[in-house]
DNA sequence: CTAAAGATAGACT
DNA sequence: GTCTATCTTTAGG
């Protein structure tokens, strides 16, 4: 039984959602049928009020989503390689996200391992290019609804308590001093840098 | 039209 | 630990 999170979950803050969203299961239809899935163990909240955030100085033709509703994927092309997958989420700011940073595989990991050309399964989806890249996530993914069963969703999954551990953000330059990503204490499954 | 910077990963010292 | 490839997006003339 599948029980994809609904826009509710969605229509909070931001931070708040960045750290309630971890735990749950990122799931991933392929055009052949085949299934991907991992446990989000790593995120980072963006929201239009801060200047780190892509959506701070307006909206432009990149950052639509984040302005648009809630529950949709906001994807985008960083560094002439990598891609990064965020999901819509806020309430009281015009515009605002949350960056998936890290997922812990669960299926379709023979795929992933194919697709980053590496068999070390912690070296899969650790880190937003990363898990991107294991997901064949690309901007044909952007604006996808994820409170919908598609090629693209967000499920509750079936773990244990586990503790959240707040730290400042990775790889801006910006608001460095907000505690605003957050991780899974202990998993192994997080971007260590 | 031209230029500069960026929510990274991987290779190299 | 430090350095660079690489190209989309965005700002400015």
């Amino acid at each position: 039984m599948k029980f994809i999170l609904p826009k509710s979950f969605y229509a909070r803050s931001t931070i708040q959602v960045a750290q309630d969203i971890l735990g749950k299961k990122l799931v991933r239809i392929l055009d052949n049928g085949t299934v991907l899935s991992g446990i989000i163990t790593e995120t980072e909240a963006y929201q239009s009020d801060e200047p780190a955030c892509h959506a701070h100085k307006g909206c432009t033709e990149r950052t639509a989503p984040l302005f648009g509703p809630v529950g949709h994927a906001y994807v985008y092309f960083i560094y002439g390689n990598y891609f990064c997958l965020n999901i819509v989420a806020k309430k009281g700011v015009t515009a605002g996200g949350v960056l998936i940073r890290a997922v812990e595989p669960v299926e379709g990991v023979e795929y992933m391992q194919h697709a980053r050309k590496t068999s070390n399964i912690k070296n899969l989806t650790t880190g937003p290019g990363k898990l991107t890249q294991a997901f064949n996530i690309t901007k044909n993914e952007q604006g996808t609804d994820v409170t919908q069963q598609g090629s693209l969703y967000i499920a509750r999954a079936d773990v244990g308590p586990f503790q959240i551990v707040a730290t400042p953000r990775i790889g801006i330059s910006q608001a460095v001093d907000k505690n605003w990503r957050f991780y899974i204490k202990n998993n192994q499954f997080v971007s260590k840098r």
